[in-house]
DNA sequence: GTCTATACTCTGATAGAC
DNA sequence: GTCTATCAGAGTATAGAC
């Protein structure tokens, strides 16, 4: 499987880091908007690598080249900080589920749904670090976008899948696990990322090595 | 695949318990040792759910019942007690890999590495979510044993599966990243437990259809 | 061995000058 | 809008009584 770097990265990184967020003061002059994006660059670094708890507004500010007392001028709190980066990024991280289309031909489409998770991983590993941080520590704060919107677009597509599996399309699998599983093996190479490189050792490309095994991975999987 | 809650599972649970840690006290007395064996339980269900810099000592010595201070009559420190948990536990989660059989039939022993990684991640899920905010952070405590122990046993057993494929008895594949699929599809189901339960609604047994799932997936998969 | 008291640092957040 | 100064609380760790 050949990751592309081109446009559905662009039009997702895009989205990543620019649309508004629900606790976000609106940012309207130029300085207020290039403050307020290098704030949650910042925070997307400092709370990607040491959960919500472990991160302070002190690496965050220095990070972004702020003080701190100027940081909480644009954010009202840490916790605001936290929610505009994980309500921002909830959104994104759907998109490539949401366009698992139904009128398409089964097995590209899972197979296309893989790939641009994948890329996910690898174009954006701190993303997928901080979701990971969020669950693993019990997603105190998402835990309602989980129950909510999560849950009815995986139930939509798992009945998609479910479809094609009666019209001996793809193999008969529990569609709710299909889709676990292509979430458990993408992210893996972005959240143990360190793990997988030390193992691997020098010379190796994780991404490129995994797009292609996984692309075997779900040919054999779905076959019918 | 049935997970059986027997025998390894105890044998397991023994050596996470009673392994003795190299930075812990040598444990005399009786009461040195309960007291040593309720901070380490507190400190697992602690730092699992918050990670490192997330958990406090405050938090840790309620948990287990005893004075801050008397906690830290037992441990130097914060780390220490961090320190501790993880060196019992990274021996004891190469276990299973370390049974898979070169002279056994490799459908089976894989089958069987499969399994008693999800048993692990359905008996020991705080052991699995302590590793996962570990790696996730960057390893800044654990990376020697990765780079040491880990990738010497994964490399050792990927020239086991290697053999294995050369004689055409699984399917050609990249055999590290067929061993991290293993660690990523069992280990999902107990990091993002929440998520896994969360989606699927009421009424699940996620490690039992989990099961069923990675037996079907991985008989796809090795089939030569 | 265990506790109370406390030292000292860090952290999130606020006040108020400019 | 941004900074210095500062507060109150939480955090790790230690001293010292018992």
């Amino acid at each position: 499987m050949r990751l592309h770097s081109a446009r559905f990265s662009i039009i997702l990184g895009a989205q990543l880091r620019d649309k508004p967020a629900r606790d976000m003061k609106k940012p309207q002059t130029r300085i207020q908007e290039k403050n307020t994006s290098a704030i949650l660059e910042a925070a997307l670094d400092v709370f990607s690598s040491h959960g919500f708890r472990g991160a302070t507004l002190d690496q965050i500010a220095d990070a972004a080249g702020l003080s701190k007392p100027n940081l909480l001028y644009y954010f009202p709190s840490k916790e605001a900080v936290h929610t505009a980066l994980l309500s921002r990024l909830l959104d994104s991280w759907l998109d490539p589920l949401r366009a698992l289309n139904p009128d398409g031909r089964p097995m590209d489409e899972i197979m296309a749904y893989v790939q641009r998770k994948l890329e996910l991983s690898r174009d954006f590993p701190r993303e997928s670090r901080l979701f990971a941080n969020e669950i693993l520590q019990g997603a105190p704060r998402i835990m309602a976008a989980i129950e909510g919107d999560l849950k009815t677009l995986v139930d939509e597509k798992a009945a998609v899948l479910s479809a094609w599996m009666d019209q001996g399309r793809i193999a008969r699998l529990a569609p709710h696990h299909l889709i676990f599983s292509i979430w458990a093996l993408t992210q893996h190479y972005a959240d143990f990322d360190v793990q997988v490189r030390a193992v691997l050792g020098e010379g190796h490309d994780p991404f490129a090595e995994g797009g292609t095994f996984l692309e075997t991975l779900f040919a054999k999987l779905l076959r019918p």
